[in-house]
DNA sequence: ATGAAAGCGCTAACAG
DNA sequence: CTGTTAGCGCTTTCAT
């Protein structure tokens, strides 16, 4: 049933009943009651495509974020997704997996499904042409969780730099001198080098302020301290347990994500550690879980859900023609101590500690 | 850049440059050659509103499912997406937050949309008006966890009766006799009455096996043990309070998802309850950090990655032609017994119980 | 306030 | 193998 239809069935002219079922222009009451009903008895249903042809505005926003099944993004999704639906905008999720070549193609069939807008999640902000064609593609674009300095966009994120700084700090506070940072983020030679190698902002956010935490405590080779690959359970299992098998294992870790913190626990607690006796924990992002386990998690928290739905308000806002100076909104985090982070153990009970590895309980 | 241009630029027809770039009909080298290189002079880009419009397909699936932000539905989000993306189709992912209005909405806009086909976990499946529009509309759905008898419909749903049955004569074996089901899901009165009161399939089907154990044991009135009404944290908090501070508290809960089971978990620590001494607790879906837990959680395992996977291949396969009739796929599920069932505790104690309750840490 | 006609960018016959 | 011609269903001037 088309618009031809229903005008034909009320007896005026396509373009009269186009203006009632669109709800644009203008009509008499009595043409919009016979035109509704007509289209009511034909069941008459709008052809969004079409529309979208015509009028260039397709009313929906195209989401790339790295992994939908991360809590993290689930919860930045639901932000933009509520946000979306109350101003009348449809979402399309994508997940890149964190490949970059899934994020390009991802853009690529959004753009050409002409989305209003896009709300994407750089998975490398080195390989950004794909984003860039975006802005010339004339829609705008704003950056979810990790910004990319050379683009000039809208860009959202919570306070990494300042977040991974202060909480390194209570660390070493605390005594700890081998605190690891432990990111799913990865480089070519699987070591981390530079912080140019790094390929996500947030990640480098982070490291930055880990470094510097270390170097203003006179820490050496705090670099030699972030590790990378932490990709997927498995990945992260045995980096995990790399670092608990070393000849001088970290007395403190500093899980990028929740998902990584969750292996570290399990897999900690495989190996008879106690936390926080032997191994201090802290976690980004104040997952559900990290509260439940014993002990609790300390996290930082990460306003997720606003960080979504500020994300959300830039894009649409911008879709109705606010035309500001692109903005990086930075939003703060909350270090919430729960127990997982106490003194670095004494050194010395190396010895202990290497038997309680040997024999897992 | 458009077509037309592309084709101008190249010194062809429209419909030659069309044939092209829309990689259909036949052209020879010489030509393709030629209209490749105009349309990356130009930067053409395709517009798929343009090419769904005539060919009525819009390779775009429509999902809706009642909450992304549990993991149950990011999981099997996760899987509807790869298989999606796999097969060449793009996923427009709408959230009902298992509200009715919303799913409706959700489903109108996108079958105005022109989606291919829809994947929808109901809401409730009393109101599927909608559904059998979508049915009308002759486009292929397929029901995600929830199976509605009365829509001859694709569905794929975990064996949520079996695995509700096994469970609780587990836990009648174990010397439970108050054990209650905890589920999100409501009545107008907030009180099971009959399993017609339950609006979604899948709780329906694990309260029938759930009633069904407790009759086969003798077990009286066992549908006042039937707690509805948790969904959200509050609610959900709420409501398990209720439980504890009754005269006679259950002694074995199983929660209907495991947003319910962790603020369950969570309350019963509060409290001072110790798993499984004071309660056994056993919760649908694996989720991460049930393993983590101390006790960890006793769960009953679903499929879920591989319903959202099935529903999407299903999906898919009709899309393509396949005109089997319609089939209810039920996986199995797996009991992972963890630590968090034990026996019943015996009777009498229940007077030290009301103390730490008074008392709680 | 209403109608006629053009056109969005593409595909799909149909000729040649 | 290539070009011509019609639309898809809607919105949007421009008249009336």
């Amino acid at each position: 049933m088309t618009v031809a239809d229903v005008a034909r069935a009320a007896g005026v002219s396509k373009a009269t009943a186009a203006r009632v079922l669109g709800g644009y222009g203008t009509v008499s009451d009595r043409v919009r009651a016979a035109v509704l009903s007509a289209a009511k008895a034909l069941d008459y249903r709008p052809n969004e495509l079409a529309r979208s042809m015509t009028t260039g505005r397709s009313g929906t926003i195209g989401v790339v974020v790295g992994d939908i099944e991360n809590p993290f993004f689930s919860s930045a999704v639901r932000g933009i997704a509520d946000v979306a639906r109350l101003a009348g905008f449809n979402v399309i999720l994508t997940n890149s997996g964190e490949e970059i070549a899934a994020e390009k193609a991802a853009v690529k069939t959004l753009v050409a499904k002409r989305v209003d807008g896009l709300i994407v999640s750089p998975a490398r902000d080195s390989d950004i042409e794909h984003l860039r064609d975006i802005e010339r593609s004339g829609r705008p674009l704003v950056l979810l969780d990790r910004a990319v300095e050379s683009l000039r966009v809208d860009a959202v994120t919570a306070d990494d730099f300042q977040a991974c700084e202060a909480v390194t700090r209570l660390l070493i506070d605390e005594g700890h001198r081998r605190i690891v940072y432990l990111t799913a983020c990865d480089t070519p030679g699987h070591r981390f080098e530079t912080l140019d190698d790094l390929y996500t902002g947030s990640v480098r956010a982070r490291v930055a302020g880990f470094l510097k935490a270390g170097a203003e405590a006179g820490i050496e080779a705090m670099g030699g301290f972030v590790k990378l690959g932490a990709l997927g359970a498995e990945r992260t299992r045995a980096q995990a347990r790399d670092l608990f098998e070393a000849a001088l294992p970290p007395t403190a870790i500093i899980a990028s994500d929740s998902l990584i913190a969750l292996e570290v626990f399990r897999l900690a607690r495989e190996l008879g550690l106690q936390l926080p006796r032997d191994l201090s924990l802290v976690c980004f992002h104040d997952a559900d879980w990290t509260s439940v386990t014993s002990p609790p998690v300390t996290v930082i928290r990460q306003p997720v859900y606003r960080i979504g739905e500020t994300a959300a308000r830039l894009l649409i806002g911008r879709l109705k023609g606010e035309g500001n100076a692109p903005a990086h909104v930075v939003l703060d985090t909350t270090l919430i101590a729960r127990g997982s982070v106490g003194p670095a153990p004494a050194e010395g009970r190396s010895g202990a500690r290497e038997t309680r590895l040997r024999h897992p309980v």
